[in-house]
DNA sequence: TCTGATCGCGCG
DNA sequence: AAAGCGCGCGATCAGA
């Protein structure tokens, strides 16, 4: 490998692409340009970590398919890496971007069948289950691993597209590529180092709420009472609460006329069992979706290790899959605990998405209601007489696209106040019920209609056309919150990547030491929210951090804007204690 | 007995 | 107090 190229005294980007070979893997350095001065080193499964370790001295970019099939190995080898550019995941952005439209590439990496064997088509696909022990029956695999070529032919070919979006657009395309990558990185680290759980106290909580661990099969203690309790005041001894059409028939039978089972719903009757069947319903969730099982499958060596999937939404933020990683309720946040001499730090991006639309709308008037730490009580000063509530809900609504309910007899009062705000919004709407996508600040384009979508919107009969025209307000919403929703991802995507950074400069600034890592550590993120989990000495250069990653994404976002994002700070002992 | 849809609820 | 966006997941239920 040669050395790194130094240019009139500047360092340059080296890239190094990554990619299958079926005696390990093949490394490759490339230009920006895409091609290589050199030949492949091929290099065997277990030498890799060390290889790159020593690699990763030159700062290169990495260049691979996936984050997901090299990084968690690297890791668990004790290799970090600084920066790297996701094929797959920036496939998915460029090929359905309104940047890139004009493409080539957009045409034919919107096409799924063109390159049915290039491995990379997988970008569009959802990932292969993970490997099984069912190899028997493997099916033969028409999509070969993609290898060098592939990743540096794919590699080119985005770097063309890039370089053709016009100045300005460019410039916000090439950073949220960026930041996907790094969002790929991160979400392997912190699958890697999971989030910090103690299981005796997830346990404590269990049995406060539900009694001893119960025999499998059996309800605990407390809902095997409660539902005693429902079927006695119900009449009806052989109720099963958990089925939503047993349970409606006997609250039907007892003269609750409620149409679903809903909590809100039922919370209209002052029926004596309504009590009890709420609490049944409160605890029955803590049992099944965060009790003894749960915590078996996801919580070992007293660390909670969920798997992200980065882009997993259209609006980019991200999803995850088993365990629920985003979902984790308020009432076991007692659970997710610091090391210690460790804190939790939990900042979360006060009122992102309402900050967001005022930015990208430039609405000066919400720009200015935002001017304090509370963006719905300087709505509420402004239109709503001081009534905060009232502010919230008519501003949640109109990035919603609510109808009706107080929601939608606010919109009016709130569209006077800020027109350019309202506009922004209402415009997003009508371009989703044309048929036409829209876009994030940084580039990521909602996808387009469905053919069946499309088909629905040229019917003829009166029936039909109902059917459509709701169908059409319904993807009115859904290209409404889009821009609102995909801007406030791009924001924290920036938001996290400028924080790893910064996080990554404070360890390296940590006197030396093999294995060292006393700069905290990103171990949680949920679309508007982070956690690090840091010694407690680094607490406050990590709370810096935090504060100017943000400003930073601000920045890097909006540019110079009268707006601020502030993110409000909790260093706790336990995820319960903020906010 | 298995599979996919639906309900309901958790999070932002 | 209650209808409008985006998700994941477990239990139940309908249909094969």
């Amino acid at each position: 490998m040669p050395e790194t190229p130094v240019t009139h005294g500047r360092m340059m980007l080296m890239y190094l692409l990554l990619a299958a070979h079926p005696q390990g893997a093949a490394i490759q350095e490339t230009d920006a340009a895409g091609s290589s001065p050199a030949e492949p080193r091929i290099v065997a499964k277990t030498e890799l970590p060390a290889v790159v370790r020593e690699l990763e001295n030159h700062r290169p970019r990495w260049i691979w398919n996936r984050a997901q099939d090299w990084y968690p190995t690297l890791l668990a080898a004790g290799v970090r890496l600084e920066r790297c550019h996701d094929l797959s995941l920036c496939r998915t952005i460029l090929a359905f971007s309104e940047f890139t439209a004009h493409t080539a590439y957009a045409r034919e990496a919107a096409q799924p069948s063109v390159d049915e064997d290039s491995g990379l088509i997988r970008a569009l696909a959802p990932p292969p289950p993970p490997a099984d022990q069912d190899a028997l029956f493997e099916t033969p695999s028409h999509s070969r691993e993609p290898g060098v070529e592939d990743i540096r032919a794919e590699f080119t070919a985005q770097q063309d597209a890039v370089r053709s979006v016009a100045d300005g657009h460019r410039q916000r395309l090439q950073l949220l590529l960026a930041a996907e990558s790094a969002s790929a990185m991160i979400a392997a680290e912190m699958q890697h180092s999971g989030v910090p759980w103690q299981e005796g106290l997830h346990e404590d909580i269990l049995r406060r709420h539900l009694g001893p661990r119960p025999a499998p099969g059996h309800r605990p203690a407390a809902l095997e009472a409660l539902c005693t309790e429902l079927r006695t005041l119900l009449n009806s001894p052989k109720l099963n609460p958990d089925s939503p059409q047993d349970l409606i028939r006997a609250l039907h039978r007892n003269g609750i006329e409620v149409t679903s089972t809903r909590q809100w719903e039922l919370k209209e009757s002052a029926h004596p069992a309504i009590g009890p069947l709420l609490e049944y319903k409160k605890l029955s969730r803590l049992f099944t979706a965060n009790g003894w099982a749960w915590l078996d499958a996801w919580v070992s060596g007293g660390r909670f290790r969920p798997e992200y999937v980065v882009g997993g939404v259209v609006s980019g933020r991200w999803a995850s899959r088993g365990g629920g990683a985003l979902q984790i309720p308020k009432q076991i946040r007692g659970a997710v605990h610091a090391d210690p001499g460790h804190k939790l730090i939990v900042a979360d991006a006060a009122q992102l998405e309402p900050r967001v639309l005022a930015a990208l709308a430039q609405d000066p008037k919400m720009a200015e209601a935002a001017r304090g730490k509370d963006l719905y009580a300087g709505i509420a000063a402004q239109g709503f007489g001081g009534d905060r509530s009232k502010a919230k809900i008519a501003m949640l609504g109109a990035m919603y696209g609510a109808t009706t309910g107080e929601s939608g007899r606010l919109m009016p009062q709130l569209a006077r106040t800020y027109p350019r705000a309202v506009g922004y919004v209402e415009q997003a709407a009508r371009d989703g019920e044309a048929g036409r996508t829209v876009t994030s600040r940084l580039g990521r384009s909602s996808p387009p209609p469905s053919e069946r979508w499309l088909r629905s919107q040229r019917s003829t009969t009166a029936e039909e056309q109902r059917r459509a025209d709701a169908l059409a307000r319904s993807r009115g919403r859904f290209t409404r919150n889009f821009v609102v929703q995909g801007s406030a991802a791009d924001w924290a995507s920036c938001w996290l990547a400028e924080l790893r950074r910064r996080l990554r400069a404070l360890e390296a600034d940590g006197a030396p030491g093999p294995g060292r890592r006393d700069g905290g550590e990103l171990v949680f993120f949920l679309h508007d929210e982070v956690m690090v989990h840091a010694p407690e000495a680094a607490v406050p250069a990590c709370v810096r951090a935090i504060e100017e990653a943000a400003a930073a994404a601000t920045h890097l976002l909006f540019g110079k804007v009268p707006l601020e994002f502030p993110v409000s700070v909790a260093v706790v002992d336990s995820y319960d204690q903020a906010k």
